[in-house]
DNA sequence: TTGTACGCGTTATCAT
DNA sequence: ATGATAACGCGTACAA
C-alpha cells in the first residue's frame, strides 16, 4: 500500500506538496500537480483517512443507532438519512439495538471511540440517563421519533404523537364508534406513552367511557399485538374499533381479525399510525396517520450536519412534525 | 479530551502501562491497574480507536453496500448482517445506492479510503470490472445476492435462481398453467438473468410454447411490475399465471390485478420470489420462494469475517443455497 | 513489571 | 510555490 511519501519520492516533490493536491489546494504549480497525480495513478494510490481525520480531528462519519431496521418505519428513515449524509461527505455506522434495552450504552461507547462527528437516536426509552454523558463531551446528536423523559435540552425531531392518537380517536368517534380498543407498545418508549396520552385525552373530551379492559400494551409489540388482539375480540362487550400504535402492529391487528373470521371494517374498525408503504397497499389499505418520514429525516439529518460544521451548539433543534390523517379502508364508513 | 498520556500522567505511570491496562494485557500489576481505571474514569477517558487502527492497521470496520434498504428482502439481510457483525466487535458503514449504477465505484472508493477490513456487497450489477481492482488491494469482500458477469474468482452467497425459477414454474405448471407470463428486473442484474433462464428452462422442459409477449422487463421495478401487469392483462389471451422476479414486485402486480377488478387465484395466479415477511400475511398470502436470507447472510458476514482475520485468501467462499418453495394462496390450487 | 523511544500516514506551521 | 518538521493518539519493540 503505497503512501504519501511514496508518491512524494516518485514524483520528486515533498510529502507536504502531495497533500496539497490531494486536498485540492489552489496554491502549486500546475506542472507539479499533474506529476504528483501521475504518481498517484501509478502507484494506486489510495489515500489514508483515518489518518488525516487523527490529524484533522474529525472523521465526517455519524452513528445512527436505530431500534429496528426490519421495521419499514425505521428502514425509511435509515435510507434517509444515509442518503443526504452521503450527499454531504459523511459516511454512517449503522447499529440497530433490536429494542434491547442493553444494547445502546454499549454502541453508543464504540461509536464514541471511533470518533464519529455525530449521533442520530432513532431507539431512545423513556428512563435514561447517558445522554447527559455524551453532551458533556460535546459531541452534537439529535433524538429521531423516540425521546427519553427529560429532553428539553436535546436535539430531537419527532412526530406530535399525542395530537395524532387524539386525531384519530375523534375520527373514528365521528365514525360511531365508542368502544375504541387502544393496543400500543410499553411504556418505556416515548411514543407509546404519548400516543396513549392522546388517547386518553381524546376519550375525555368526547365522553367516552373509559375501560381498563381495552388498553392492552406490551413488550412484543407484533406478537403481542396478535395475541392483544384475540383477547380484545373475546371480551364483551368487544370493541368495535382498534387502534393500534404503529403500523407493524396494526398488520397484526389485521391478521387476527381475519383469523377470528371477522370483517375487517365492517366487523371492526381498525387503524395505525406511520403510514409505512405496504399500508397504501390495495390489499391491506390501512387507516393510519402519515408522519412523512422523509421530511423528519431530512430535518433530522441536516440540522445534525450543520450543528457539527458550525460547531453553534448555541441554537437547539427542537422540531415536532404534525402528522396526518389518512383516511384508507380498514377504518370503514360513516353509515 | 483526555488521551492516554493524561491518563499516565494523573495515574503516575508510563503511557505504555495505560495501553496495556486498555488493551487487557496481563503483565501489569493489580495495584497500578486500578490506579489507571480510576484515572481513567477520573477524567472520562475515551480511547482513540482512529489512532489505535492507524496503528495496528485494522479498523475492525466492514462496508456493506447494498441496493435498496426499503426493500424487506435488503432490510433483513442488513439486520442479520449489522447484528453478527457486532457480535464479533465489527462496525458497518451502510451505503444504499438505490440501484444507481454510478454510486457503486464512488462508494468503494470513499470505504477504502476509511480502511475497512472487507466489503459485503449486495448491489452488484452484471458488467462490472473493478471487483478485479479491489482483489488487488488485498482487501476481502464478499458478493451477496447478486453477482457480476464473471465472478470465479470472487467469494460469494446467492441462492440458486434459476433452479428457483425453473421449480416456480413447474408449479404453475402442476397446477395446470400453460400461460405462464414472467416479470423480471433488467438484465443488469444477475439474479434478474438467472431467474429469467430457470423460467426458459422450465417452459421448455414442460413443452409449453414460448411467447414473447409474456415477457416483461424494466428498470423501474415495483412501479414497472404495476404497468406490466396492466398490459398483459389487457393482452390476449391474457396469462393464467404471472411470476414475478421478487416478492416487491409481485405486491406490486396483486396490486395492479386487484385494481383491473380480477380475483387473485382465482382468475389469475401470482407468485414472487424472497419470501419476504409481509408475504405471509394473511391479507396477502404470496406464494413465494423463500431464500432463507438469515442463513445467507450469516454465511456472508462470518464468512467475510473469517476471511480477514485468517488472512488466508486462499480458499474462497463460494456457497449456493437452495431456495424452497412456500405456497400459500395466490397461486390458487389444483382444480 | 514497567518505561523509553519510535513509527503509523496525514496535515499544519513556518520557513524559504 | 515548495520543503522540513512537528504534531495527532496510540502500540510495540527493546531495554531496564
Amino acid at each position: 500500500m503505497a503512501n504519501i511519501k511514496d508518491i512524494a519520492e516518485m514524483a520528486q516533490v515533498s510529502s507536504a506538496t502531495v497533500s496539497r493536491v490531494i486536498n485540492n489546494e489552489q496554491n502549486v504549480k500546475q506542472e507539479t500537480r499533474v506529476k504528483v497525480i501521475e504518481a498517484m495513478k501509478k502507484l494506486n494510490y489510495i489515500p489514508n483517512r483515518i489518518a488525516r481525520d487523527m490529524k484533522v480531528k474529525k472523521t465526517n462519519s455519524i452513528g445512527l443507532i436505530l431500534a429496528d431496521i426490519i421495521n419499514p418505519f425505521y428502514a425509511e428513515t435509515a435510507k434517509r438519512i444515509v442518503e443526504v449524509a452521503n450527499e454531504n461527505n459523511y459516511s454512517v455506522f449503522l447499529f440497530n439495538t433490536n429494542d434491547n434495552i442493553n444494547q445502546q450504552e454499549k454502541y453508543i461507547d464504540i461509536l464514541l471511540q471511533r470518533q464519529v462527528d455525530g449521533f442520530i437516536f432513532a431507539s431512545a426509552y423513556w428512563e435514561e440517563n447517558y445522554f447527559e454523558n455524551i453532551v458533556s463531551k460535546g459531541i452534537p446528536f439529535v433524538l429521531y421519533n423516540r425521546t427519553p423523559y427529560n429532553f428539553d435540552n436535546y436535539n430531537y425531531v419527532v412526530a406530535d404523537n399525542r395530537k395524532g392518537a387524539n386525531m384519530m380517536v375523534e375520527h373514528l368517534y365521528n365514525l360511531g364508534h365508542e368502544r375504541i380498543a387502544l393496543i400500543s407498545g410499553p411504556d418505556i418508549y416515548s411514543t407509546a406513552r404519548d400516543k396513549a396520552a392522546g388517547y386518553f385525552e381524546a376519550i375525555k373530551k368526547l365522553g367516552l367511557s373509559y375501560r381498563r379492559r381495552l388498553i392492552m400494551t406490551g413488550p412484543k409489540l407484533d406478537k403481542c399485538a396478535y395475541d392483544a388482539t384475540i383477547k380484545l375480540l373475546a371480551s364483551s362487550p368487544p370493541p368495535t374499533a382498534i387502534f393500534a400504535a404503529n403500523d407493524s402492529m396494526a398488520l397484526s391487528v389485521l391478521e387476527a381479525v381475519k383469523r377470528q373470521g371477522l370483517k375487517i371494517a365492517e366487523d371492526i374498525a381498525v387503524v395505525g399510525f406511520n403510514n409505512i408503504e405496504i399500508a397504501g397497499h390495495n390489499l391491506i389499505n390501512l387507516t393510519t396517520m402519515d408522519q412523512n418520514k422523509r421530511v423528519m429525516a431530512e430535518i433530522a439529518i441536516n440540522n445534525l450536519i450543520g450543528i457539527i460544521s458550525n460547531n453553534s451548539s448555541h441554537d437547539k433543534i427542537q422540531v415536532t412534525v404534525e402528522p396526518q390523517l389518512v383516511v384508507r379502508k380498514t377504518c370503514g364508513s360513516i353509515s
